[in-house]
RNA sequence: UGGGGCGUAGCCAAGUGGUAAGGCAGCGGAUUUUGAUUCCGCCAUUCCCUGGUUCGAAUCCAGGCGCCCCAG
């Protein structure tokens, strides 16, 4: 008979570790377990500076909501440490972000950071400490398969489904973390929290880039990169100069507003051509990609990734952005890597942001993995005729 | 200094007597636990200048200034 964290043994005799940021939701995790009789050991990561950030809002993990976290864990009556990984942060987080805009890519900073601080640092801190588990409070399902393995679902409340950022989470890792909310609405999450009488009851949620102070995320970069932002050529997409820019950091593909051009039409940045410092812009159509290579993957579903592929497409719903609903695509294994195609394309895909897969378009479909985008089918290959609207496409329903 | 054309916001541009469209750019906000996108709002008391006609002028007239083109 397994608890609810699906572990042998009765909850006091099962030692949990939950991750507080300082929030409600890992404030709510915590405050559940509590109240189911587990073992719990709350932990907050110290990420980021002590001050700067400590009275903005939606941040976490910094001055203000580490108080949060040490408050709640008062409350509910657990053990409360604050563990220090500012210098592991930076290093594994900050640095790379930084480094990814100078190359030209445009980085997914939440995920490395559950990769490689939250479910693998941390995950090695729970574990000395006696934990049997690393509980979490996103909003993500994983659930135990048949051969006692767990596998990843979307949240039950698509709209909150933070999978997107996740999906690099090994299959090891998947058996250690356990995620309680992602069967529960945001609603009766705060409902949870105003019951428990937690203090962080209302807070607002966080949004945002966490270290990055006042939204300019560059200002991160080029304090830690001095001389990162390179100016450069703005061009169109056959080459033609239309203007200066001051660094390609500053952009990201699919980005409209910033570069200062008034044409006609508004232009979009297309690419970003980091040997050359230049940013090359064209119309929106010019946006939507088709096709593109995957690095780092990490695969979830059945088997292996060779054998899931069998040497043939293999149908898969994608996301390459967490706020748009899974699209549907094919992936295949190709010797120099894994491809995506996708049916109906997307707009603004950039390299570096992960692209996730899942199995179904709708629902709690299953997190089969993903990867971080290597690259993109450039624009002139992939002006294939689309077909024309559908003129009949509301008679079908 | 012969002829022709033009001058409206940072850029493009509609408006030919009735009280300054629109697009782009920019700014602000909403949405969003990544970057973007998207959406909403703001953005010329004034039309190169001066004078005139008119109840009323970006629009008509005169003069000036500035650009552009064609010139045997």
């Amino acid at each position: 008979m397994l608890n609810s964290l699906d572990l042998e043994g009765a909850p006091q005799d099962t030692r949990v570790v939950v991750a507080m940021s300082g929030g409600v939701d890992s404030s709510v995790t915590a405050a559940l377990l509590k109240a189911e009789g587990y073992d719990v050991v709350g932990v907050t990561l110290q990420l980021y500076d002590h001050g700067a950030a400590s009275h903005r809002k939606g941040a976490c993990c910094a001055g203000r909501d580490i108080h949060d976290a040490r408050r709640v864990a008062g409350d509910i009556g657990i053990p409360h440490y604050v563990l220090d990984y500012e210098s592991r942060f930076k290093a594994a987080v900050i640095d790379r972000f930084a480094g990814s805009y100078v190359a030209g890519e445009t980085p997914v900073p939440c995920v490395e950071c559950n990769q490689s601080i939250k479910f693998h640092d941390l995950l090695t801190t729970a574990r000395e400490l006696g934990a049997k588990a690393l509980a979490t409070g996103h909003y993500v399902a994983s659930r135990r398969l048949a051969d006692g393995s767990r596998a990843l679902f979307r949240a039950r409340e698509e709209a909150r489904d933070q999978s997107y950022f996740l999906f690099a989470t090994t299959r090891e890792q998947l058996d250690f973390v356990r995620f309680p909310l992602g069967d529960r609405p945001k609603t009766e999450v705060r409902e949870l929290a105003r019951g428990f009488g937690l203090a962080v009851a209302d807070k607002e949620d966080s949004q945002d880039i966490c270290f990055v102070p006042a939204g300019r995320y560059s200002d991160v970069i080029e304090r830690l990169l001095p001389g990162a932002a390179v100016p450069g050529d703005i061009v169109d997409l056959s080459g033609r100069v239309l203007g200066r820019h001051t660094g390609i950091i500053h952009f990201t593909v699919g980005q409209r507003r910033g570069l200062g051009i008034a044409s006609g039409a508004p232009l979009y940045v297309v690419r970003l051509d980091a040997e050359h410092h230049r940013v090359v812009v064209g119309p929106r159509e010019a946006l939507r990609t088709m096709r593109m290579r995957l690095r780092d993957v990490n695969w979830l579903g059945e088997g292996d990734l060779l054998d899931a592929a069998g040497g043939k497409r293999h149908e898969v719903f994608v996301k390459v952005r967490s706020t748009r609903p899974p699209q549907p695509g094919w992936l295949a294994v190709a010797p120099d890597g894994v491809e995506i195609e996708l049916l109906d394309g997307e707009e603004g895909v950039a390299p570096g942001q992960a692209c996730v897969l899942y199995d179904a378009a709708n629902g709690q479909s299953r997190v089969l993995g993903g990867g971080f985008i290597k690259s993109v089918a450039a624009y002139p290959d992939m002006v294939a005729p689309r077909p024309p609207q559908r003129a009949g496409a509301g008679a079908r329903g």
